[in-house]
Order: structure tokens, then C-alpha cells, then sequence
DNA sequence: AGCACGCCGACT
DNA sequence: GTCGGCGTGCTC
């Protein structure tokens, strides 16, 4: 007697997105498990396709001869605990993200690659230095000793470690991940994704071994292949990695932990578009893990959580250097009023020169997204946009113009395309005319780009920190990137060129974004035993993002955000759906929008909007989107389907739409 | 998504 | 007469 698989269909597709029975072949019986990856004939043509079995039962639910055979399994890892684990967590996801099951389980299942490679080296070379020894603050054993009573005692309400940049978060990691590893469970620590796995992983080498793995966006798909299943085959205990880590097949998660919480790269920006945090939460519950999380800047919603006791929240108050660096804020309206047209203030250019002479390294910080290199005109406030898609042109060395988007690029003429004035100009603001700029003024200076352009191969990020690291150059210019917990003893002067950048995209996390970045990049300043200094320039000094990550007042700043989300009804304090619709066609799209936004209104939820999307057109495509908002999720759903279902039925419109949550 | 079936226009 | 347009419907 056979038995059936349900399916999850290799075919992302809403109609598609459920179970298809298939029976199980009496000779692969003992080869289908749960979380298989198997190949069906699907369809008319009966054309060969893959799919996951997601259940496996006893008896059909349709007529015998409708049933197809499984053709083959294309790979099966045994149906294991971890297996099953991940079936729900995918399941889950796409309950609370949307999009489609299989979208879910691509996400959250080990992929097997196509091409079996040798297995591929550790690209860390282990060298037990013995150097762990180093005496652990009063702040830094009481969070280990509260964990430890409430990990044997069976309590798992997650922990947030508040700790100031410094203060010796990640020896606290590693203590409490020994506790769980010694009761025999496994832990999957996750970073930032750009952040420096090198320096973490280094150190938990030097207390686990080779008991310890990492993952990062380098690694191959069979590299990464083969480090999932050495976890799965307990070959190692501790997983560090960005936010795909999660997904490790350990036989036994005892504890996640989630550095830099606040992190946006924990955001996913594909489909299922999850919140790290959220799923790793998840993820223990179903596990029966730990969580711990860490951050200098917590976000707002994880401080909340803590605030209602949702989260145990543990303070680690002190830098184990003693000392916060002397943060100045430097009026850029004023500088230009008094006749100083360049990216530098008076003050920050002093400093600089002071540094210089004294032989201590500066960091000068630039946050470039959506900004630099945009070309406008002084005189009339033309700037140039890509025809395409509704942004800036970027200003290239060779002199073209390019879109950042679908890579249109125009010749830059000399005079403006508009009133003819010879005013026209990039903004001077990327990180390479930072670095001109500098040798200008100091001619001898030794400089250190550091953004996506010097960071493109593989090695480049740890060989500029490395080099930076050995003194090897003076100032280390780079964007977001330079500020993500990196150690530079002799850093004694931190210059932020443009703090309140970020505040200006459409989004309501922008103030949060703003405040974590000046904290940040101010923390990298003064981590040796001198007082460092740091020069916040800014054209808003009176923003509340920029002066209270002046005084690195995080509480102060976390009242306010707190109560402006509550009172606009945003995240956490409401769940929020963003609609989307995309079409080629700008008054379909304008049309469909406000037939949508007005089929979205139910009680007990807010519409705002419709309005065009951030980016309000990407290669020829136009965007617009509405927000719906509401204290309870279930109704966003109901609205979500109803779309759906007006979208279907609705013939003449060809465009698409997309779904976000943020809860 | 993809593939087949199906019912109306201009071609060897 | 038939080749082919893409509307509609289904997929274990």
C-alpha cells in the first residue's frame, strides 16, 4: 500500500500556492521524507517539475487515478526535527509576510547546489592565540549569571542587552553561547550583513574551535551547502552568520543570538520580506531556544517590547575604555553664511590638521544613499533625472551621467540643460571627492576609500580595515559602511559630513535610521585611552535625531520616536500593508490605485493615501502605492484578498501589485 | 506560471 | 477551406 506526498509546487504563484497530492513509489518510499526535495509531472504536458513535500499521508484526498508518482527525489536530508522545525517557521513567514508558500520554503530550506565542488577550506585560519583571559566586568557577569539562571530554569522570555558601543557585548555572546553549547545544544549567532565576520568569528574560534562555522554572501551556493549540513550532522556547534544563518539545520537550537539588532540588513527587501528579529523569535519558540539580542541603538520596536516586558531588557552601561567621546555639532548653514562653501566646517578642518600633526587616525563618514553624485544647478535647481526611472543621475568619473537603476547614462554637458547657466555641478558629496578634496588641503595626507566601489572583490573590505588598522594611512573615508563595529584603537577624531542625509527619505523609520547611524559612527571615536572627539555636520541641528545622538541619549530619543509613531499610527503601534501597484501605463496604474485604495477601506483600519511610491518609476514601470493601517492583522488580511480578488477580476488592468507588512 | 482547449479573422 | 490570434481554465 502507498503512501502520498503533499507538494509545495516549484511555481511561485498565488493559484498554484497549496498542496498537490502525489503517490509515493513503493521504491522510494524510504527515500521521501518531510522537507525532500522531489521532481512531479505537473500540468497537462505533464512536464517535469521540482517541489517540496511539506506532508505525507496514508490515504489520497482525491480520486485514485488522478493521482500522479513522484518521479524521482532530487535530494532528501532525512526528516529530522530541525526539518520539521523549518516546515512551520515557513509556514509562518508566509502567514505574517505573505507571498507564496514556496517562496517560504526556498527561503528557509537548505539548497542543494547543482555542481559538487570539493569541499571548500576554512577561510579563516585558526590560530589559538590563548588571549581569552581578560578580567569581565561587574555589568558583564551579571548579564551572564541572570542568563544562565533563567536558561536552566526554563524561562525564555527573549533578552535585550542595552549596551553602549565598547561595552563588551559580543565576550558576553560568547560566555552565554558556551553555557548553552556545554548543556549539549547548538547556537546560531547573527550579524550584520556587511559586518565584519573575520573579527567575530576570530574570537569565537578562540573559545570553540573548529566547532564553529560562518556564512557569508561570498560563499558559494555549495560552499554554503556544506556548512548547513556539517551543522546538520553535528560537526559543529556554532553557527555565526547574517540573517540566512537562521535557517541552519542544527539538530538542536539552543540559543539564537541577534547582534546589532537594530541592523537594516535584518530587513529582507526579497520575498517573504521578514523581519529577522521577528522570525528568529519565532524560531525559538518553536525550538524551545534562547534569544538574546544586542545593540547600542536598539529599534524601536524591539526597546518597546522591552519597555511592556515582552523582552528582558539588560543594561551594559559602561565602555571598558571608561570614556565617551566629545560629541560637536557644527551648524553647515552658519559655515556657508560666513562665506566657507566647502564640505568642511572651520572646525572639523582644524581638528583634521590637529590629528595629522599628532600622528592619530580620523574616520570622516559620508552617507551617500540617494545623494551624492546627483548633479543640480546652482542657479536655477535643475537636476538631472533619469528618464526611466523617477531619480537622480549620478556623476561618474569618466563624466558621464548614470542612473543607478537600469544604468542610463547621458554625456554631462557644460552649461544647464535649462536656464544655461554655467552653475551646474555635482554636489561634491561622494566619498572619492571627499578624498581629492582632503589632499588638496593636505597634500602629504594617506588616504582609505572604503564603499561599494573599493569593495567590489572578494578580501577588499578586510584588506582596507586591516591596512587602516596598521596605521598604514591617516583618514579612512567611507559610508555607512565604515560605521558597523569596527575597532580602531588609535581613531581620535570622527567627522560625520552630512548627518542628517538620511532624514530626508520618504519613510517613517527615517529618524530611527538617522539616530543609529550618528550613534554609531560617533561610537567609533575615543575607544583607546583618549578622548575622542566627533564633528556631526549638519544643515538641521535642532532635529531631535541629530541633537540627542549628539549626547547619545538613546532613551530620550527612543520617547520621542515612540510617541510620534503612536500618534501617526505606525509600527509597532499598528500593523501596516503597503499596496503597491506597477504598471507601464501611468493612468492605469492612477486609475487602478484609486479604485484599490477605495476597495481598501474597512472599519477599524486607515487609509492613507494613494500616493506615488518612493521611487516613483523604475525602468519605465510606475509606481504607486496606498498604506493601510491597523491595530489588528487579521483585517489587513481580509483587505489583502479582496485586492486580490479585484485584481483578477478587473480585465482591464495589466499592471501588477505587491503586498508589504510591517507590524 | 505554462500549457491546452476553444472560438473568430485574413491567408496559401 | 485552414492557420493562428490570445481569452479562459486547470494543474494532484
Amino acid at each position: 500500500m502507498s503512501r502520498y506526498a503533499d507538494v509545495i509546487v516549484e511555481i511561485s504563484h498565488e493559484k498554484l500556492d497549496r498542496t498537490f497530492q502525489y503517490r509515493i513509489p513503493e521504491e522510494l518510499d524510504a527515500e521521501v521524507k518531510l522537507g525532500s526535495r522531489v521532481q512531479i509531472p505537473f500540468g497537462k504536458g505533464d512536464r517535469k517539475i521540482a517541489g517540496y513535500v511539506v506532508g505525507i499521508q496514508d490515504q489520497s484526498v482525491i480520486e485514485e487515478n488522478r493521482i500522479k508518482d513522484i518521479i524521482k527525489v532530487l535530494y532528501s536530508e532525512g526528516s529530522d526535527r530541525s526539518t520539521y522545525i523549518l516546515l512551520q517557521l515557513a509556514a509562518w513567514m508566509k502567514e505574517r509576510y505573505g507571498g507564496t508558500m514556496i517562496n517560504a520554503l526556498r527561503c528557509v530550506l537548505p539548497i542543494k547546489a547543482s555542481v559538487r565542488k570539493k569541499a571548500a577550506k576554512e577561510d579563516i585560519v585558526l590560530e589559538r592565540t590563548g588571549a581569552d583571559g581578560f578580567e569581565l566586568s561587574v555589568q558583564q557577569k551579571e548579564i551572564i549569571n541572570a542568563f544562565r539562571s533563567s536558561y536552566e530554569s526554563g524561562d525564555r522570555t527573549p533578552m535585550l542587552i542595552f549596551g553602549v558601543t565598547g561595552s563588551g557585548k559580543t565576550q558576553v555572546y560568547i560566555d552565554i553561547i558556551d553555557e548553552v553549547v556545554k548543556s549539549g545544544k547548538q547556537a546560531i549567532m547573527l550579524i550584520p550583513e556587511i559586518a565584519l565576520t573575520y573579527q567575530t568569528a576570530k574570537r569565537f574560534y578562540d573559545r570553540f574551535g573548529d566547532r564553529v562555522s560562518y556564512l557569508h554572501s561570498r560563499l558559494s551556493k555549495g560552499e554554503r551547502y556544506d556548512r548547513f549540513m556539517k551543522a546538520k550532522n553535528g560537526e559543529i556547534d556554532v553557527m555565526i552568520g547574517p540573517r540566512s544563518a537562521l535557517f541552519t539545520p542544527f539538530p538542536d537550537t539552543g540559543i539564537v543570538v541577534m547582534d546589532e539588532e537594530h541592523d537594516t540588513s535584518y530587513r529582507s527587501e526579497s520575498m517573504p520580506k521578514y523581519n529577522t528579529r521577528e522570525v528568529a523569535e519565532q524560531l525559538c519558540r518553536l525550538c524551545g531556544a534562547a534569544f538574546v539580542m544586542g545593540s547600542a541603538t536598539p529599534s524601536v520596536d524591539a526597546f518597546m517590547m522591552a519597555q511592556s516586558g515582552k523582552y528582558k531588557l539588560m543594561r551594559l552601561p559602561e565602555r571598558v575604555s571608561g570614556r565617551l567621546p566629545e560629541v560637536r555639532i557644527v551648524d553647515m548653514r552658519q559655515e556657508l553664511a560666513s562665506g566657507n562653501r566647502s564640505m568642511f566646517s572651520e572646525e572639523l578642518k582644524s581638528l583634521i590638521d590637529d590629528r595629522l600633526q599628532k600622528k592619530e587616525q580620523i574616520m570622516l563618514f559620508l552617507n551617500r544613499r540617494g545623494y551624492a553624485g546627483f548633479v543640480n544647478c546652482r542657479k536655477c535647481g535643475f537636476v538631472y533625472k533619469c528618464p526611466h526611472c523617477d531619480v537622480s543621475l549620478i556623476h561618474h568619473r569618466n563624466g558621464r551621467l548614470v542612473c543607478h537603476y537600469c544604468g542610463y547614462s547621458i554625456e554631462m554637458k557644460k552649461t544647464c540643460p535649462s536656464c544655461a547657466s554655467k552653475y551646474i555641478g555635482g554636489m561634491k558629496a561622494g566619498t572619492e571627492q571627499v578624498e581629492s578634496r582632503l589632499s588638496e588641503m593636505f597634500p602629504r595626507v594617506r588616504t582609505l576609500r572604503m564603499d561599494m566601489d573599493t569593495t567590489r572583490k572578494k578580501g577588499d573590505y578586510e584588506r582596507i580595515l586591516k591596512a587602516f588598522s596598521q596605521k598604514k594611512a591617516d583618514i579612512l573615508i567611507g559610508t555607512q559602511m565604515i560605521v558597523k563595529g569596527h575597532d580602531f584603537e588609535g581613531v581620535t577624531l570622527v567627522g560625520i559630513l552630512a548627518a542628517d542625509l538620511s532624514l530626508y527619505s520618504a519613510d517613517f523609520r527615517a529618524g530611527e535610521r538617522t539616530f543609529e547611524l550618528l550613534t554609531q559612527a560617533a561610537g567609533r571615536a575615543g575607544r583607546a585611552k583618549d578622548t575622542g572627539v566627533v564633528v556631526i555636520q549638519t544643515y538641521d541641528p535642532e532635529n531631535p535625531a541629530v541633537r540627542l545622538a549628539a549626547t547619545q541619549d538613546y532613551e530620550g530619543f527612543y520617547g520621542e520616536e515612540a510617541s510620534y509613531r503612536e500618534l501617526c499610527g505606525y509600527p509597532p503601534f499598528m500593523h501596516m500593508m503597503t499596496v503597491t501597484v506597477l504598471d507601464e501605463d501611468r493612468d492605469a496604474a492612477a486609475e487602478f490605485i484609486e479604485k484599490a485604495a477605495g476597495a481598501a477601506k474597512m472599519d477599524g483600519t486607515f487609509t492613507v493615501g494613494p500616493s506615488d511610491a518612493a521611487i516613483s518609476k523604475i525602468k519605465d514601470v510606475y509606481r504607486k502605492c496606498f498604506f493601510v493601517k491597523s491595530p489588528d492583522y487579521d483585517k489587513l488580511i481580509i483587505i489583502k484578498d479582496r485586492l486580490e480578488k479585484m485584481r483578477e477580476e478587473d480585465k482591464a488592468f495589466k499592471g501588477r501589485m505587491e503586498f508589504d507588512f510591517d507590524h
